[in-house]
DNA sequence: CGCATAATGTTATGATGTATCATAGCATTA
DNA sequence: TAATGCTATGATACATCATAACATTATGCG
């Protein structure tokens, strides 16, 4: 079975429950995340499902994929960049990693790293400090990879 | 002197040089910023400026405004709900903050607040280790208010 | 089957942001 | 005071990102 089977049948695992299905659009929208290897705009996703699949996708259509995807921790929407990337965590079983990100605004590559648990604790406390609650604790840092730094 | 007179003053200072210039429109655009208790949006403050001014701003004018005062550390972008700011350090003499921001994504106060040096430190150790290069160190945390969240 | 709900289609529109080329204002030099 | 060059703004068009509203189709289940 290839990586990418074995990726998307324990995506499916993960909600058969609820009623949501993983359709063949949806597991289109989410192939296409998984083999790009940098974040993809919703228009640039639109336009390689439509080329790959030969499909007729609505800009709606991606939006609405992409919103049960996120809902499904199986994509992130980076606010950075207005862009979505594949969860690298989607095959482990345990808990998903907290979504914190390295974006090279160059090429779009983002690597997903997790900040020590001892550093979050420490920006918590600081938020509590100022009477404002964390929502989430997707952070986004703005970056160049080894590459783009390069050239 | 007002408090706004004394910021805007601090804020002519500071490029004197380079043939930069406060002009009355960049005054106007910053002074919407200082009055505001929220982040606003660019069309947010072209409706502010052109209802409270009597002028006629162009969008395209908005944009390259807050342009030049982000270029002069006077206004920072939120990436994360794509909205302006005024930097709380104008009239600061030292260098300035980090900026790190504490967004409540219900009303949009901001609070501008500081990680430790020794938690960046070890945030740069790990963009480090994974072949990434900060480009900058704004962090943007998403947020409620003591209010927004009784709510 | 027939129903309820989930998923997708369709159209329109709103919201955000950039490209481009032209013009106006100001400063320096000669 | 003319020539030059740089900074700032005007004006138009377009590109990009995202959602609202309502219709239709697909699927699972009693």
């Amino acid at each position: 079975m290839s990586e990418l089977q074995n990726i998307l049948r324990h995506a499916e695992q993960q909600f058969g429950n609820r009623g949501a299905r993983l359709t063949e659009k949806r597991k289109m929208v989410l192939t296409g995340l998984l083999e790009s290897a940098r974040a993809l705009s919703a228009y640039e996703l639109l336009d390689y499902c439509n080329e790959t699949y030969d499909e007729a996708f609505a800009a709606m259509s991606i939006y609405r994929i992409l919103e049960f995807l996120e809902s499904q921790q199986l994509v992130h929407k980076l606010n950075l960049t207005n862009r979505y990337v594949a969860c690298v965590h989607i095959t482990c079983d345990h808990e998903h990693e907290l979504p914190q990100f390295l974006i090279c605004t160059d090429c779009q590559k983002v690597k997903e790293f997790s900040i020590s648990r001892s550093t979050m604790d420490s920006i918590k406390r600081q938020v509590g400090r100022a009477n404002f609650h964390l929502v989430s604790q997707q952070i986004e840092l703005n970056c160049l990879c080894d590459g783009c730094l390069a050239t």
